[in-house]
DNA sequence: CGACACTTTGATCCGATTCAACCATCGTGG
DNA sequence: CCACGATGGTTGAATCGGATCAAAGTGTCG
């Protein structure tokens, strides 16, 4: 048995602030996991017996509905905890995650979240704000649903994936994995049809470009100004 | 200067577990607070000087866009509590709390929180539980906003208000505040106009009942089924 | 190279908004 | 106490944004 460099994990928000000794402990629960592109890292309604640190990679949660509709929750980046099922009195995870590319996660069983959290109270504090930041994500995701037109809530949907992962190339932000129309289709409650048509208006003015599961934003402002922002 | 008596609170779930002296030490930081109908309990971006529980009343939450449209974010009956962005590390309200009726609260000033919670784990743990659960209500009004119909949304919101803060008549489940059809399409991303027509069908079909600023459900599980559930 | 997954585009249809007008109920002040 | 303005509710007609239905095109991988 090898042992995880407290490196992989010092810089992370959920850890700022933690010593390294702290930082030693708490990878000595972890276990180190792969999850190839298309697999799930856990899913909707099961127990939840895990929670994880994506190291690396993108992982889409998506909640399907009883009669077979998918919505996009969110996706997450690297640096940042799935699973948190425990932190909020949960038993059983509330969505699938799926892996959007091959990821590196870190997982913990659930067990060790009580002891995480009071042994570190940092931990604990940086956990919270992080799902203070997801409350008013998807509060801010409810308003848009219930009061944009479909326009707006798509080139939204670009806007923040390509700030927040968009990679810089000599055409623009492009969104740092692959996604496909029916994806952004389940992340703004339209369809794939409708994403299609926007994404060829919006190539044909200059504001995006894509190609197949790929989308680069050409110009963020136009774009936002567009749909009226 | 008189004293709240502990009997205010002792059986509300934030302070489920507590002993009786952390209930009196609880109480005497807080100063009691009269809103009447129609006024803001706190206000969108205001500094989050204090958070609330509600002892008596009907609060909404409302959220204002930039464009001054409203969508409401739910409403909070008795004994929960409200304004607890320090409790997510945030320092502003993130939406506008107005009483729907004559109420009666208990006002702590913010720097609390962080005593309440190191103090007492129990009431720490509550609330986070409370917030797992506000958080997945969001996930699945998200879901409903993002898949459902119209018809649908309203029937489950009015479905929804009507279990939490119904009253029993002989006709059915009065919701237990005055609400208006605007409320209602605020709630679900639709017009006054179109909830009118809704209610005026249901009613028509026996499922609700509804006069100036009432409305009740007749029928819960035919409305239920009627929407395809 | 063939199969499959993803994308585009046209045609049609419908749910829900918008526009418009009117009615009902409530509270207030002369 | 009644009149009047304000707030809330209803209903019809026209319109339109997007979904749905349908079909064909294109890139990718085994």
């Amino acid at each position: 048995m090898y042992t995880l460099d407290r490196s992989l994990i010092a810089n992370l928000a959920p850890f700022a602030g933690l010593t390294p000794q702290d930082l030693d402990h708490i990878l000595a629960k972890a276990r180190p996991a792969r999850v190839a592109e298309g697999r799930p890292v856990f899913e909707q309604d099961a127990e939840a017996h895990s929670f994880f640190l994506l190291l690396d990679g993108h992982v889409r949660v998506v909640k399907t509905t009883a009669d077979g509709e998918q919505v996009i929750m969110r996706y997450v980046s690297s640096g940042q905890l799935i699973g948190i099922a425990k932190a909020l009195g949960r038993s059983s995870y509330p969505a699938t995650a799926v892996a959007a590319v091959d990821c590196m996660l870190l997982a913990w069983p659930s067990e060790a979240w009580s002891e995480l959290t009071l042994r570190y109270p940092g931990f604990a504090a940086n956990t919270y704000k992080a799902v203070g930041e997801r409350m008013e994500e998807a509060h801010d995701r409810m308003v848009e649903l219930a009061t944009a037109q479909v326009d707006r809530r798509v080139a939204h949907a670009l806007l923040r994936l390509a700030k927040q992962t968009g990679r810089k190339t000599d055409e623009g932000m492009l969104i740092g994995f692959p996604i496909t129309r029916q994806d952004i289709a389940d992340m703004t409650g339209t369809t794939l049809h409708t994403v299609s048509r926007l994404l060829t208006a919006w190539e044909y003015l200059g504001l995006v470009k894509s190609t197949r599961k790929k989308v680069t934003v050409v110009d963020a402002e136009r774009l936002q100004e567009h749909v009226g922002g």
